[in-house]
DNA sequence: TCCTTTTTGTTAGTATACTAACATTATAAA
DNA sequence: TTTATAATGTTAGTATACTAACAAAAAGGA
């Protein structure tokens, strides 16, 4: 057992991590993006390349709750950076599509992601990363 | 530069790790004390041994900002769980102080935060652990 | 001294996170 | 088929996070 109070340790670092991005301003409509807008757009965008993405998959991937998925795709959708269709085949589905401005916006977002990225990894060697992310996956499993 | 998103999966980790403090039932007063709460508790009840604590010692310690510090006293107050009491040296500077009620909890307290965080590094050698804070550490100072 | 800057804390408004309770559709079991 | 269960999404209420603008006290410089 550690010392090291680390599940406090891992909430300051994704706090500054949050706050890093939203501080490289990303306008849209008078209105800042924020991390979570950010990373969703990517994330979908990728996705979308090779099959359908559905609200529920947002859960997994970020980590949240339906209800907090709601609520963000709610907000997304309001603001044209999304929009959110019933599936024809299974009815309980809302699959997911970027709209023309959030394609656009697709490169920016995703080299400010990286910028931060490469912020935050300063100084740690490829070596080094991949041996923290592995713990990283490990942790997400134990939780789960 | 890593292909993995680690940013991403931080915060997931995070999200998962506070979920799973929240789920161990801690009730003051009908309300299921939130993950926030215990970790300042814990966090003012340490510190104090030595030093006065005041407000400016959350930001740092959980890398917030002092609005946050603000709201999450406030409400903590409210529900007798701490008290603010301004110093008497230096007319900015808040003192908290732990109340009977959450000096009375602490052990519970520091005793469910080391089962969660037993949770989370089940697996994981000791090495691997102080590794990993290492990175988790310089990450932090790249951040600020 | 006086003026400026820094430090600390608050407020208002908003985004993201949670739980709990609910509705709807799909699937499984009887 | 009918009934029960599971999966998906919404709503309401609350906690935690942010920025921006503010106020007040302390520290520093002229």
């Amino acid at each position: 057992m550690t010392s090291v109070p680390l599940g406090k340790q891992l909430k300051s670092v994704s706090n500054l991590f949050s706050r890093r991005i939203h501080q490289i301003p990303l306008y849209h409509e008078g209105e800042n993006l924020t991390p979570m807008q950010r990373m969703i757009i990517v994330m979908i965008h990728e996705r979308s390349q090779t099959q359908d993405v559905f609200q529920r998959d947002l859960e997994k991937s970020f980590s949240i709750r339906r209800s907090t998925v709601t609520g963000v795709l709610q907000l997304m959708e309001k603001r044209g950076l999304l929009v959110r269709e019933p599936s024809a085949q299974d009815g309980r589905l809302k699959r997911l599509r970027l709209t023309e401005t959030s394609n656009a916006l697709f490169a920016i977002i995703q080299k400010n992601l990286q910028e931060t990225e490469a912020v935050l990894c300063q100084g740690l060697t490829q070596q080094e990363l991949l041996f923290f992310s592995d713990i990283l996956a490990k942790m997400e499993q134990n939780l789960r």
